[in-house]
DNA sequence: GAAGATTAAATGCACTTGCATTCGATGCGC
DNA sequence: GCGCATCGAATGCAAGTGCATTTAATCTTC
């Protein structure tokens, strides 16, 4: 299905730009005001959430963020120093970290999950 | 349809943000490879290709690039300073301005669409 | 027609991003 | 075990972004 002349192409294409876009832009804008953190930083965090014991490497956040190496490991930094996560060493392989999700910032992701869900079912309706 | 239970729907996100970014990143990386422009300025040259005397209001352009209205003026900004386009005032609304197509500005569009096109088709396929 | 509200676009600023590089740790070939 | 390629993460830097504000023009109301 979906074969696709040229211009049924650019419109898929352009209807997801624009369906990203209103979905992203709600979600940043009331994530940030109600919670205060980004869409990447939820990102990150319901990672974290859905791991085990809240921990994963460094690595498997880069792959999920949608993000470069080097912005996701800013990403992480910022979590740090808003105490929602923690870097720890990883003995196995000590070129890498592991990151932790804290108390707090597991309190944050249960503030923010209800606000998340509610937009994406408030902007996310309709065709696909 | 596509009703959605919060797992459907956050599947469904998921879902979009992996497409666009796929999507959008291969964009990036061969048109500015290519043809020396991002996407959001090939999505602007494309919106003045197609356009009546390859002429549009600023807003229009700010409007279809899904960027704010600073981004966009920056956008104008840089493509004049390439020679792709020319800003000119409005008459009937001086507050206004007129983003115009240059002959260079449409020599790069019709170069880049091409490339532009084949991205779409190698990584716009499948499920949508 | 003048005063105030609204609009289009530009700009200062702080922040995020990606690229390239760096630094240390692992792994591989011999 | 030694050197060299590779890997995970962090960082310098230039560029792009959004927000808030500014400037100028237009519209509205009286």
């Amino acid at each position: 299905m979906n074969a696709g002349s040229e211009q049924e192409l650019v419109e898929e294409w352009r209807g997801l730009l624009a369906r990203h876009a209103t979905v992203h832009n709600a979600l940043e804008t009331e994530l940030q005001a109600q919670h205060n953190i980004s869409v990447s930083e939820f990102e990150a965090l319901e990672l974290l959430a859905s791991s085990d014991h809240g921990k994963c490497r460094g690595q498997d956040l880069t792959n999920v963020v949608h993000l470069s190496q080097s912005a996701a490991s800013r990403l992480v930094a910022r979590l740090e120093r808003g105490g929602l996560v923690e870097r720890v060493m990883c003995d196995l392989d000590r070129r890498g970290i592991f990151v932790v999700l804290t108390d707090e910032g597991h309190q944050r992701y249960s503030d923010a999950k209800p606000t998340h869900r509610s937009v994406l079912a408030r902007t996310l309706r309709g065709e696909h």
